[in-house]
DNA sequence: TCGGGTTTCGGTACGAATGG
DNA sequence: CCATTCGTACCGAAACCCGA
């Protein structure tokens, strides 16, 4: 299931892109469909209904095959669908309008009839935005658990997922399954176990970090993370929260929020940074100054400048160093 | 001053080493 | 045996540099 889904996603559309695209086809309805519309108006019973379609997918499935499926017999799981950016559906949603569904939406059987979705949550929206009735499906025979850790590790696959989404998701498996290890997800999901390390350490940061994260998942990546749960660990919470928040603002960046995290209390200086300005003459700069800590640099246009300013600054520079000395004989 | 090549920097990926 | 930390390689974007 794993393998299936992350395959299915790597090529949902990849046979339909090269293609020109044709004609928007209408929304008549397809033949298949339409014929099994009928075939079920005749029918009264919804459990015999159910049961007829779970048998064409049995048989389908036996054939290697698919089956057409009304929307309304399939249903959506909590927690199963996968994260897709606005924009990656309107590909979709493009590309199903004007192609066939090349990939079936796979499903297992419900208890209480109809059909659970497995996979193609996205599939069947767009088949449903679009007015279609059914959908092409393969029946898939896997246990709830089985279906919910395809769905998340092929989730996992995605790179757009935050870290923090995928933390999310890792927190999620190991609460539905007590005494997984990390290693053990990280071998399922075909993740390095010290990613899955450093996912499961956003669990130990300070609860209005996780709030911020709420809000921004972006925010922190699994590295910066882990160093800050680190911290927060070894009772330096108030200062990751105080970190993050400032991170949050745009004032620092993760690393800068992780030396500030780690810096003792009153060391908390704000950061030195290089500054400098450039002198014009006219058009041409005439002077670039920078400094950098106890570091200035004068960079001129010309050398005679430079040589002249350098006599200028000598005498400038002995008065200076005068003042430094009676300051310290006071 | 413009364009494009390079360097730097923040960040990620992941195996190796270490710790509990 | 697991989890965590460390070290290194790598990547992409921005900053920087420099000749035309």
């Amino acid at each position: 299931m794993g393998i299936g889904d992350k395959l299915l996603a790597k090529t949902a559309n990849v046979e339909a892109k090269p293609r020109p695209i044709g004609q928007p086809s209408t929304s008549e309805a397809k033949t298949s469909p339409g014929r099994l519309m009928d075939a079920q108006n005749r029918i009264n019973s919804a459990e015999v209904r159910i049961a007829q379609l779970t048998a064409e997918l049995e048989e389908a499935r036996k054939a290697g095959g698919a089956a057409e499926i009304p929307l309304s017999e399939l249903h959506e799981v909590p927690g199963r669908r996968r994260h897709m950016p606005a924009e990656k559906f309107v590909e979709l949603r493009e590309n199903l309008r004007n192609n066939k569904l090349i990939h079936p939406v796979v499903v297992r059987p419900r208890a209480e009839g109809g059909f659970e979705i497995v996979s193609g949550h996205h599939r069947c929206d767009v088949y449903r935005e679009l007015g279609r009735d059914s959908i092409r499906c393969v029946l898939e025979n896997v246990t709830e658990e089985e279906a919910s850790l395809g769905a998340f590790y092929a989730n996992l696959l995605q790179s757009d997922l935050t870290d923090y989404e995928k933390y999310l998701g890792f927190r999620d498996i190991q609460k539905r399954f007590p005494g997984i290890t990390q290693a053990r997800m990280a071998e399922q999901s075909g993740t390095p176990a010290s990613v899955v390390s450093a996912l499961m350490a956003f669990e130990h940061l300070p609860p209005a970090v996780l709030d911020l994260l709420d809000e921004i998942p972006a925010l922190l990546g699994a590295n910066a993370g882990a160093d800050l749960s680190a911290l927060t660990r070894k009772g330096r919470a108030n200062q990751v929260v105080e970190a993050v928040q400032r991170l949050a603002k745009g004032e620092l960046d993760q690393t800068q929020a992780v030396r500030l995290a780690s810096q003792e209390p009153q060391k908390a200086k704000p950061t030195v940074r290089a500054s400098g300005f450039k002198i014009r003459a006219g058009r041409t700069v005439y002077c670039d100054l920078r400094t950098a800590r106890n570091v200035v640099r004068l960079e001129f246009s010309n050398e005679q400048e430079a040589k002249a300013v350098q006599d200028e600054l000598k005498a400038l520079l002995e008065r200076r160093a005068e003042a430094v000395v009676a300051e310290k004989e006071k």
